[in-house]
DNA sequence: ACCTGAACACCGTTCAAGT
DNA sequence: ACCTGAACACCGTTCAAGT
């Protein structure tokens, strides 16, 4: 490893200045939630992990708010979308699939839905991902507002169902436990849903989203 | 004010020990939220305006999160649901005004939101208000699978929207701001739905759940 | 019994001081 | 120029000590 010691290339860390990377910085973060949580996310934690200071962490960001925009438009660049394939679906599958691809990627993240409320998205990969699923509504013919109303519905859709996602994973199962042991005289509907609870996750997200695009087909203006 | 003293009646403030009742301590807690946001509610800011300490918090509730939990439950024995008013309706009716009616208590405690993805609410209020939306369900002759998953599907479409609503208020303003500044050859689409952006909050609400609702009812398994 | 002050181990943020 | 340690004003939580 450290056998005959290049001239001046290495400075193996923290030596000179490193200028810690701003993408090892956001790296770094994303795996910090990803495997400690949202809350985990702190200057302290993360300038630990990247073997700094919290100090040096304001050079890049003013605050910790603007971090966490960073973060999480690392996370929507992830999100797998092609602009030419969208572009053969038809509206509805267009939206089931951005829709999914929003929700496959915050399964991904897991950890990540309680920093999402904390701003709206305004990165670079959450401007073209809002951009190209207007795009395809108002190609469809949409008029601008329902274009609008139409992207905000599925957009609040996926979020509450991420924040859903947030519970360490065992929510349902948890769920499931608390509503079986409730009294029966008092909770007869409750109880008699209890047992067909644990639904898996992605099944009962797809649920929801083919009611709402097929609520949009019958409200949509055009055939 | 203070003009004869009764015998033993009294004891003003913090004398003897007056016990600082949970129902105080509760109404404090969200009046707080109410006022300066979810972020405010910390131990140290309740127990000064109660004018007690910290430790004394920890009498009442494990942690805070106890403490939350009470609070949102509060909230929810806000919704205005008379379960004999519900019956007259129809189900498709009735789950728009649970969901409206939901949605109207949180827009009374609009900075209340953050606090509801902390955990699933399982307090009393809220246990009979899931019964109620699923006694509906139930009642309209859906089979407990489907009832299980309508209901979720409304219950995050409203949370979803809540999360929206705890913005300052001017979250649409700004909004509005930014997707207008954006560069017109990258972003067309967005420019052209970003003049129809600053709808009324609850008209928005309404609109999305139409959609739901409405597929709701195209996915029914009965007429 | 119930409440209190002070402590412990954390935060985000800033700033003078180092190299 | 960039990084660092230490400080400031906060957290949630606990505990010995007061009445």
């Amino acid at each position: 490893m450290t056998s005959s010691s290049p001239p001046a290339a290495a400075t193996r860390r923290s030596r000179g200045r490193p200028a810690v990377p701003l993408d090892r910085i956001l790296a770094t973060a994303l795996q910090l939630v990803d495997e400690e949580g949202a809350e985990a996310l702190s200057m302290r934690t993360l300038a630990q992990r990247l073997e700094s200071g919290t100090a040096t962490l304001y050079r890049h960001f003013g605050n910790r708010a603007t971090l966490v925009t960073h973060v999480i438009d690392r996370v929507f660049g992830e999100v797998d979308l092609d602009a030419a394939a969208l572009a053969d679906l038809t509206w509805d599958q267009a939206c089931r699939t951005v829709a999914q691809a929003m929700f496959e990627t915050l399964g991904r993240h897991r950890r990540i839905a309680p920093l999402l409320i904390e701003q709206t998205p305004t990165g670079p990969n959450a401007m073209l991902l809002r951009e190209r699923c207007l795009a395809v509504l108002l190609g469809a013919g949409f008029p601008p507002e329902f274009a609008a109303r139409a992207y905000a519905t599925l957009a609040r859709y996926v979020l509450g169902f991420a924040i859903q996602l947030t519970g360490s994973g065992d929510t349902g199962e948890r769920a499931r436990a608390l509503f079986q042991d409730v009294p029966p005289d008092r909770f007869p509907a409750t109880l008699a849903v209890a047992g067909s609870l644990p639904v898996p996750l992605a099944e009962e997200f797809a649920f929801g989203l083919d009611l709402i695009v097929e609520g949009l087909r019958a409200a949509a203006p055009v055939g």
